[in-house]
DNA sequence: CTGAAAGCGCTTACAG
DNA sequence: CTGAAAGCGCTTACAG
């Protein structure tokens, strides 16, 4: 397949330097002489060179990859912080490899996460042992983190956006907010019920009705069921969901039940995935910066590879996004 | 970071043996006598040796990486399908690396697609340029595929599905039925609008109305304005979208506009992505064997790289799913 | 069955 | 500024 491939030596011998020169006018170019440099630059495109990326890697010792640890790759929520993520690495010549924290049949996640198969690393799954990471790879926390790790962190501030969420609700009149939460013992869980408590609390509310979730589908259409199965006079008037993913479920049941959103129960959701603007009614949402989220945490793994070891927090900004689905009790 | 690692000269020592020798245990393990296999083995377990890749695969000349090329990551319908793809890839000692081949800022996608980047290709999208890839890498086109390049093909019947998906509605009572198409120029598109003519020509019924889409939730919006704004009497009676984000966002235009599913209109996706089972009212549509499809593939290539040079086409089944979103004219 | 040696295609101290 | 040479960590004809 490559027996014809130019490489660095046939680069020399037509530009007749040696292959120190061509090496550093490909890496290093400003250190070699403007004549000099110009007759490699010519060299190279009579051949064709192109670097054997594989050979400088080892040569450098590393590999030239960066692995994400993504809980679910079939969740489109990541999809774009990955596209994130790929669009800042890739100009620094690092590829981006994917692995599914989920789907590894049997065999550890983590012996994608060794020095030879990555030179940093970018988890997205806060339920991963922190043990398993000590002295490893070079390392940043997306989205989600690791109680007990200490490495840079991108992330939104969940508490603060559950909050967002409920004093939109409570601005509406609602006085019975439910919450369906995330998994149990979820960073991300933790925050958004812990938020949702607190901005009840301010106003003198009491707590909210807990639905337990996971952040599926399938758990919002069971936490429709719960709801629906209270006596009408009990339920809550408005649900706060910790994904946008359960909102499309619990508003799927509810309305399989001839019960109407908003009219009968306001719903709001978080993400703002692409889906959820299109739906019957168009859902409220809270709005992560995906992308931004991507590339961030791939620019602060690009600096820690390079030396930079603080463990810093960035925090992005959401946007509380206004729809159909949120309304005044009773319509 | 990886001062300590022990490599292959290490073993070597320990066991009282060559590098070579310890190569082979490694690679080739059934052309080291008992004894001397059991010597290294103990010395790699001792030394908790873990073999170099990218050594390796320098020397050896591969890289070690499978790069597919996908349309759109942001689509759930193709997270599966790569979830297929790495869980036959990784068992062969592959990455898989994935590129949007929307994504790419201006630079040729096909830059990664060389022989020091990866050892074969995956193709998911058929609207690439053929002349790009003459004699480049190891190739498989999956679920869509490019004219005039001749790769084995691992795909569905798209013909034959939306015949059934046609037959279904045809079944029901439904006389004048609609096709929202995918992209002008797509292969599937062609193919299922193909299959939904030969239905109703079979059944001696008129050829469909087409509205124009893009496999997009909004193209879905827009062909559900569409059939708002034709006449009442004029509207089909039922509709057989080319995807299921169309078929989401087409439910929800009408829906918007107080019309009923399928009381005013039946509605048939194709792919059945998880969403639509939990939509109000559930979507019927056409299943693909998405985890299969990728799975095929891999298969496919790894044959490729192994010197397995035919052409041929991997049909897989699908599956009509049939849900509240379908019924006969009138409710 | 095993070892000595060359080499995959690069980069980089070292010397000039 | 440039070159000769060593070496990144493996594998594999070749010889024995």
């Amino acid at each position: 397949m490559q027996h014809q491939r130019p490489k660095i030596v046939d680069v020399a011998r037509l530009a007749g330097v040696s292959t120190a020169t061509v090496s550093r006018v490909l890496s290093n170019p400003e250190i070699v002489s403007a004549e000099t440099r110009r007759l490699v630059e010519e060299a190279i495109r009579q051949t064709g060179y192109r670097l054997n990326q594989a050979a400088r890697n080892l040569r450098i010792r590393r590999t030239g990859g960066v692995l994400a640890l993504v809980p679910n790759l079939s969740n489109p929520f990541f999809s774009q912080i990955l596209a994130g993520m790929a669009a800042v690495l890739a100009p620094a010549g690092y590829n981006l490899l994917v692995a599914d924290t989920r789907a590894e049949g049997g065999r550890s996640i983590l012996t994608y996460a060794e020095p030879s198969r990555a030179d940093g690393l970018i988890v997205l799954d806060g339920t991963l042992p922190a043990e398993g990471f000590a002295g490893r790879l070079p390392l940043v926390l997306a989205c989600e983190w690791i109680p007990g790790i200490a490495a840079p962190r991108v992330k939104i501030d969940n508490r603060e956006a559950a909050m967002m969420a409920v004093e939109h609700l409570i601005g509406l009149g609602h006085r019975s907010v439910a919450h369906v939460a995330g998994p149990r013992g979820n960073v991300l869980s933790e925050a958004r019920l812990a938020g949702t408590e607190q901005a009840l609390a301010a106003h003198g509310l009491p707590a909210p009705m807990v639905f337990p979730g996971d952040f599926s589908l399938e758990s919002g259409r069971r936490a429709g069921a719960a709801w629906l199965a209270l006596p009408p006079h009990e339920r809550p008037t408005a649900v706060f969901l910790a994904s946008d993913a359960m909102a499309c479920g619990f508003i799927g049941e509810v309305q399989h039940h001839d019960v109407m959103v908003p009219r009968d129960v306001s719903v709001m959701g978080f993400d703002d995935i692409e889906l959820v603007s299109h739906m019957t009614p168009a859902l409220s949402t809270i709005r992560q910066p995906r992308e931004a989220l991507g590339r961030r945490a791939a620019q602060r793994l690009l600096d820690r590879i390079g030396g930079d070891d603080r463990a810093d927090d960035t925090i992005l900004p959401v946007e509380l996004v206004l729809r159909g689905s949120t309304a005044p009790p009773g319509g």
